[in-house]
Formats: C-alpha cells, structure tokens, sequence
DNA sequence: TAAGTAATTGGCTAAAATGCCAAGTAGGCA
DNA sequence: TGCCTACTTGGCATTTTAGCCAATTACTTA
C-alpha cells in the first residue's frame, strides 16, 4: 500500500483505537450529556485512578476528549460528539449478530 | 462497574476493536461498494496472504463482514454498512486535531 | 508554610495483538 | 489421480496495551 494512504489510515485507526476499549467506551458515554471529572469517573469505573487517567489520556491524545483544570479538579468533556452516532450501529452489528446465532441454533 | 454493564460495553468494544487497525480500516473501505476476494485485498494491501485472512477473520468474528465461498475464492463483503458512516466523523476529530494544532503554534 | 486533595507520571509485570513462515484444507482441472 | 490455486490455521517472536502501586505535581486551605 502507498506510505501517504497507509499514513492516513494510521490516522484514522489511532482515533478508533483510542475508543476499542470497554472503559473508554464508558467514559464517552459518561460524558455524553455533560463534563465529569476524574474523580466522578473513576467512582464510577471502580479502577484505580491512575487508570482511568491514563484511559483519559488516550481518548485526549486522540483528540476525542479536551480537559479543563478547575481549582484542584480536571473536568473533561466530548470535543467531538458525532461519535455517540456511533454506538447505534455497533448497537445493530450486535443485534445483527445475535439474530445470526439464533437462525445457527435452529 | 456493575458486571452486566462491563459485558455490554465489551461486546461493543469488541466491534470497535475490530475496526481499529489500519489494514481493517482500509478493508472496510474497500468493501463499501463491493464484495472482493482475499486475492484482491491481499494485492492491495501487500503483506503476507496469512496477514490478510487473519485480519479478515477478525472483522468477520466481529460481525463486521461475511465471507462466501465461490469455487476457490472466499469474497468478503460488509455485512452493516452504516460502519461507512463512522468514517466522517472520524475525519472530523482529526481536522479538528489540525486546527488545534495550527492554532497552538501561532 | 504545612497539610490535604485531585490528578498525573514512572515503573513494572501480565496479557493481548501483529505478522511472518510453514503446514494444512478445499475446490478445480489436466 | 495428481497437481495447482486460493485460502486458513498453527506456531512463534516481537511489540503494544493494561492496570496496579509508588512517587510526584498542582492547587487549596488551615
């Protein structure tokens, strides 16, 4: 494959990267409506804050997420959110595949 | 995280997980108007045939593409097509990642 | 200034993903 | 039957990712 395509699909697949993960996916949902911080987010996930930071890192390094420190708390929030777009369809691959292993059963 | 929960977002992560390869990308791609043999993903793309059908193979156990056998060739083709619309928004997370940097060097 | 809270970073080990080669499977054809 | 083509699978080495603990940074308040 041509190195400028491949470049551009290395792109690309470092943003879905950054959401391939349960976690990550969770906190993109979290911040669907409204911004949280770490500490909320972290209640919430029951990991280790160290983490769910980390986890926050990525989706930022990835331009998913922007953060904003207010006083002693760093409050991070959707920068994109046509992305919530994509949960539906992955919602209908699912479905999809679940009607498939019923037809497999039959 | 309470258990039932945590299994919802890892299928979901397993599909997005799916997509989160550059080579996968680019299949998907390739898939979105037309079904396409093994032979001709593994042309374009230029690694090793085994690389192609292992990558093929994760997006099919994903649900993202069937395969049918025709003679000896397997074609692969998108089983739900609105992935597609995932791309644009993609696009836009990294435009915005442009401007941002643009902007921070002024 | 000292102490406390919120968050990030470094370091480490364990687990998962990649990609090649070699070997195996399955269909088509001489 | 035997060979060729298209593909998949097994195995292995290398790289990447995950998550905890410990240490550090940044800000607030007594």
């Amino acid at each position: 494959m041509d190195p400028q395509l491949q470049s551009r699909y290395q792109a690309r697949a470092k943003v879905i990267k950054a959401l391939a993960h349960p976690t990550r996916l969770f906190i993109v949902d979290q911040l669907a409506d409204q911004e949280k911080c770490v500490c909320e987010l972290t209640e919430m996930i029951g990991a280790d804050m160290s983490t769910v930071s980390k986890h926050l890192s990525v989706l930022k390094d990835a331009g998913v997420v922007s953060d904003e420190k207010r006083g002693l708390m760093v409050f991070y929030r959707l920068r994109v959110p046509c992305i919530l777009n994509l949960f539906g369809c992955i919602e209908g691959v699912l479905k999809a595949n679940a009607e498939a292993q019923l037809a497999a059963m039959k």
